[in-house]
DNA sequence: TTAATTATAGACTGATCTGTCTAGTATAGG
DNA sequence: CCTATACTAGACAGATCAGTCTATAATTAA
């Protein structure tokens, strides 16, 4: 079995381009599977239903940040892993495929009691535990929430505004208060 | 004629809770017309199409956003002003209707070529020249979009956490940027 | 080679959604 | 009273959606 689930890794790169830029409620299976190139039954054969599919994509998404925050704790200070931090988000924001944040997007159009909120409640559990490695904080206390409301609201700015000038300033922001702490 | 559009204002008042709790999408027109007790025709009288309902009731949030910005500059000084915004979005957020933004929702189910986005950046427009005034700094400066962050981070903060603390520690976040001018 | 697995294309079902249409009712002004 | 306007109830059309099914082809391992 070398290539054990190429239809399913397609599916999931598919769902992630389109659930992402157009939305979940907006995309339609039919356009996942055209996209993925790939037969119907093959989705249902490798996912329970859509909910699953877009569960899967948010875990995927989820995979890509556990990693840039990996590389970000990599840094040898605080303040360097939210520099480093921020200007990747003011990269992301640049390119032209930039839609917002796809845990906050997700949130937006899911009724919360679907099975990929637990994705997103997990995300943001991710962040919290980032900025709290990050900066050497508390998890539950003030620097590691006001960290995550600049970092979420840098997202947002960045997406309705075409300016990623939010994202720089959101970015000083942070610094800033890391260093009163 | 007494009571000229008393089928718009149900039916704006309806979409508006139910577009704002459970989504666009997720929000079928029979459901609007069936909370807000009016026939289907009564809809399409009144509004072109879906779409133009949406406008209608991201309009009615704005307009419920102006008045709020209005009362905190009503506040003497600019500290107060902030104080008061959060204090608001801190009660919103203990009651049980809240969602996050609605903007930011519809921001994020919305394709950008759809006509109610156009509210959605009158809104940030609106927020970004209050934090202005109310901070008498240029609408245009790096303080003003910090605050934005602030807010809209608070905002999905207390949408995705339980907790409405996220909204507190945004607004000490808010003042101690307003302090630090 | 053979058998099992997994892929394919696409028809099909049933549900749902937006929007239109018909027909009848209430109301208010002249 | 009469007419124009707004409302009501609900059937209906056309499109789209998620999900199932059949039949067939390709792959893989024994």
């Amino acid at each position: 079995m070398s290539t054990r689930h190429p239809a399913r890794e397609r599916l999931v790169g598919a769902a992630s381009d389109l659930f992402y830029r157009q939305g979940i409620h907006a995309t339609g299976i039919d356009e996942v599977i055209a996209h993925a190139g790939v037969a119907k039954a093959s989705l249902y054969n490798n996912f329970e239903n859509k909910d699953d599919l877009v569960a899967a994509y948010l875990r995927a998404a989820l995979e890509q940040g556990r990693s840039l925050f990996a590389e970000c704790l990599g840094e040898p200070d605080p303040a360097a892993r939210l520099r480093l931090l921020f200007s990747r988000l003011l990269c992301a924001a640049r390119g032209g495929n930039f839609a917002g944040c796809p845990f906050a997007n997700a949130a937006a159009e899911l009724d919360p009691d679907n099975r990929a909120w637990v994705v997103v409640r997990e995300f943001d559990e991710m962040l919290a535990e980032f900025f709290a490695q990050a900066t050497a904080t508390p998890v539950d206390g003030p620097l590691v929430r006001q960290l995550v409301v600049c970092y979420i609201g840098a997202m947002h700015g960045a997406k309705v505004r075409r300016d990623p000038q939010v994202v720089h300033d959101a970015g000083e922001l942070a610094l800033a208060t890391l260093l009163r702490q």
